[in-house]
DNA sequence: GGAAGTCAATCATTCGATTGATTTAATGGA
DNA sequence: TCCATTAAATCAATCGAATGATTGACTTCC
């Protein structure tokens, strides 16, 4: 009952580097399904087909494993920025390129998939490693995003209308995986099919540019001097349309 | 240290129902911020004032006081529903809203804002719990969500694209909550100062209907037989150019 | 032979759950 | 009014299981 297979006379003994790997790889779905404290050492070691020990041995305690795990398994910010940072890509293809980045983990549905879960997860509970990742992989895109913007609102500088719109373009992505079991619960039909996908990419697209217009549109009737000054106090009290 | 005020005899013997209520609410913001598992009921007892018996006595066991802090601290999803649901609100006002249910937790700040966190951090958890909540609590807010988008967008009935288009909507309400910790890091002076909330609340609107507008157009795109073929393959292949 | 890696076994701690005694408030008869 | 009875509520103490960590012997390869 304590062993595993049959057939294993001791170890494969596989040359040190495999059950390394071995460990992070059989964590990685653990973490992201359970978390971190619900998934115990014994459960990875099974798993990995290693023993206890090689957890102390490889990364020193557990929370060594999982800050592996975690920065290890995970694309570069720099591969993401580069799908949708390009000077030269029109708004469209750039926002092409970063929905991209959120959708591509869904269709293939595995590795990448588990570390954006991860990831979300870790957004609830920070735990130090969560404020690095912030700096480290976070903050870049977030940045690019906002250059991305601001190029093509015709800014020099961004302001705290960029930051906020660049959020909500990037909530669009984030909730893709975030409210992945509630969409599934409430129109499965979205997210089945081949060309699912495709379609996805299409709105969101479309959405974000949409949100983009609206900023742009904003901006250019609060610089508008010729306009009526009921125009200015209405942006700033409300907005023009007025709620009652 | 252990005890709570210097003068108590024994204990306040206040009849049953405080002791209960001290629990649930006492567990709250330990499972908002800790989860589930990291959370002890020894933690919780000490924190309600209670002992750890009570929490057998009252609940059974830790997941019956879960499952009572989960359900019982919430508003009504009927509540939620009546500030956007009404069928003679404007797209704008009902809008409005919407987004308000999001926006008041985070400004008031107190327990509506943990039992938000402690939602948010049950999506990425299915235990159960979730599949309950998503049918009682979340799939009526949808459904009400869908129905104005159908009345806004001319429908008689809902299909796949407003089922898609609810989703994006709500992810921007959502996402104030899961991604808090986020926005503050990356752009701190959007949730700063008085007057943070309001420009929300102005610019989630304002996002939201510039997609409701983006859908619209796109159905009359769409459905237009006068246009060119050109359209309609554009609009199925990828989008008709329009920010170029 | 020595270093690298693996293993079974075990320690100390923590956790959830449970127990049985104790205290408090309400009840009821004389 | 007074006291015995009962049920509700609280408490300290502890049990068994699971967990993270650690040890020291063993195996394999250079």
């Amino acid at each position: 009952m304590t062993g595993a297979d049959p057939a294993r006379p001791r170890t494969p003994r596989s040359d040190g580097e495999p059950s390394r790997e071995r460990l992070v790889h059989a964590a990685l779905p653990l973490f992201a399904h359970q978390g971190f404290a619900k998934t115990s050492t014994r459960e990875i070691a099974e798993a990995a087909g290693t023993n206890l020990a090689a957890i102390k041995y490889y990364f020193g305690d557990k929370a060594g494993l999982y800050r592996a795990v975690f920065f290890e398994l995970q694309p570069t910010s720099e591969d993401e920025i580069a799908r949708f940072g390009g000077p030269a890509l029109s708004l469209r293809d750039a926002l092409c390129g970063l929905y991209l980045g959120f959708l591509e983990p869904l269709r293939q549905g595995e590795l990448t998939s588990l570390c954006m879960k991860l990831h979300m997860r870790e957004m609830l509970e920070p735990t130090g490693l969560w404020e690095e990742e912030i700096q480290r992989g976070i903050k870049p895109m977030h940045d690019a995003l906002v250059a991305l913007l601001c190029r093509h609102l015709g800014l020099k500088r961004a302001d705290d209308e960029v930051q906020r719109l660049a959020i909500c373009v990037a909530a669009l992505g984030v909730h893709l995986h975030v409210g992945r079991d509630v969409t599934d619960a409430l129109a499965p039909e979205l997210n089945h099919g081949a060309a699912a996908f495709d379609l996805w990419l299409e709105r969101l697209v479309m959405y974000a540019q949409a949100m983009v217009g609206a900023e742009l549109a904003r901006r250019r009737a609060a610089a508008a001097p010729r306009s009526r000054t009921a125009s200015r106090k209405a942006a700033q009290k409300k907005l023009p349309g007025a709620t009652r």
